[in-house]
DNA sequence: GGCGCACATGAGGTCTGACCACAGGATATA
DNA sequence: TATATCCTGTGGTCAGACCTCATGTGCGCC
């Protein structure tokens, strides 16, 4: 074993678990969408309790990792990186996130995600850009739902397009987090084309190697978006304690 | 591709578990650093077993809401927000992580926070920067495990300036991943006195309201930093197969 | 032969109650 | 008084039983 030191897992048993599942992943043997061996059969091979072991698999459904299927099996978390929504949720609970502070970090990561897009950008992912703007172009008037589900996906390859699976897997947990919302204030949305629009926008700065103009554009979209969940939901904060009025953001940002 | 969002905890019971926490600290009964209700006493209030409520309790660990000492009791997490050191390494295992990635997302964070912090910092966090600035001249020729304690403690202050708890905890949680490589490579340092110098420039760029200096400020001292750490670490990519040769970060930013 | 429904199988989910390991205060002893 | 010891409460682990869920299989009916 490369280091004792100090690792986070709480206890030991749960530390083994997740030492060797980390070990097999590192190793190639287990990949994303995979499947692990049944609890009953690991915990033998491990020579552990179920119980501990399933102390330790849920850690790892906790971090985003790992996936249970009741009746089905346990497996490896496929799809982009991101931390668990309710991780997010749990934290802006216990730390007071508030709803423009998400916007802000959307902002800025996305930003500079659209950025690095536009440097670093290859055909595959101008196509695949392209294809999710045709989608909402035809979708518009249609199903907003759907609509979103392509405004979701255009982000995620941008994301991707960045290469920094790090900036997308932040990106990703926060959007997440606020998903639920949007999803709702994009229901009674009137503004779908303007919005297919803007990210044509977008695209045809990534694609055109623009950096600056990728990230103007992305800014105003999500600016947009902001704006637009506000009108619908004016009291967006989480229910909580409204002694205090709510913080509003202070005006300037760049 | 799957669907996104949706992520919740995986069963009921821990659903019951975290969400009955979570109620908690929303209505206020609950606060970071108090101890929560010893387990068995705990199970037998929400009418659930213990192996159950351990579950539960474990996810908030995994995302890094709680915290447990054996033989002492279980308590929600101090200190600044911030996601596990486990779950970016598990993470960063699973989707490859790279060093220079970690290094990018920081300096785009990082570089916002600073600009953040000038705009919105108050007297108060002005007065801490200047003290941990101090504490650095101070010990640089003497303890270099200490120098990169006030380090991270101006870095997290300036994340506070901010007025992004979220952002805050992003760069919280990506430095704390970095953490002990950057221990190793601040023990040979020669430079702290340099890097004290620097850490006054940011300080008096956030004191003087200046954000576009801030940002230029905190980019280039993090860029020394990264360069500090690939000459101490040539080969810092986590061991990993080879046989591709580890991909190099692209030239331009910003 | 084709179609369905019931059942067998095996996965995860939960419960019980016992015992172990650790930390810290209370107590007994020198 | 000071030190060593024990007691108690807390989390950590274990074993084995039983439940629910998803799925494949095979029999019976059409």
């Amino acid at each position: 074993m490369p280091k004792p030191g100090l690792n986070a897992p709480d206890t030991d048993r749960t530390k083994q678990v997740v030492n060797h599942i980390r070990a097999l992943i590192e190793k190639g043997e287990l990949k994303p969408g995979d499947r692990i061996p049944s609890e009953r059969e690991l915990a033998r091979t491990l020579s552990i309790s179920r119980a501990s072991l399933r102390t330790g698999i849920g850690y790892m459904v906790a971090m985003g990792v790992m996936k249970v299927c009741h009746g089905v099996g346990t497996f490896i978390q496929d799809g982009p990186a991101k931390f668990s929504k309710a991780s997010i949720d749990l934290m802006g609970a216990l730390h007071g996130f508030q709803s423009w502070q998400m916007f802000e970090a959307r902002l800025i990561i996305e930003g500079n995600l659209a950025v690095l897009a536009a440097e670093r950008g290859k055909e595959e992912h101008h196509a695949a850009l392209a294809e999710q703007v045709a989608e909402m172009y035809a979708i518009a008037d249609k199903n907003p739902t759907d609509f979103l589900l392509h405004d979701v996906l255009f982000h995620r390859i941008v994301a991707q397009a960045s290469g920094n699976p790090i900036l997308a897997a932040l990106m990703e947990s926060i959007t997440s987090a606020m998903y639920e919302k949007r999803r709702k204030t994009v229901q009674r949305a009137n503004y779908l084309r303007e919005m297919a629009e803007m990210h044509r926008q977008i695209y045809r700065a990534i694609r055109a190697h623009d950096p600056a103009e990728a990230r103007k554009q992305m800014m105003e979209h999500l600016r947009l978006a902001e704006s637009a969940q506000k009108t619908e939901h004016p009291a967006a904060a989480p229910a909580r304690q409204r002694k205090k009025k709510v913080q509003e953001p202070p005006a300037s940002l760049l």
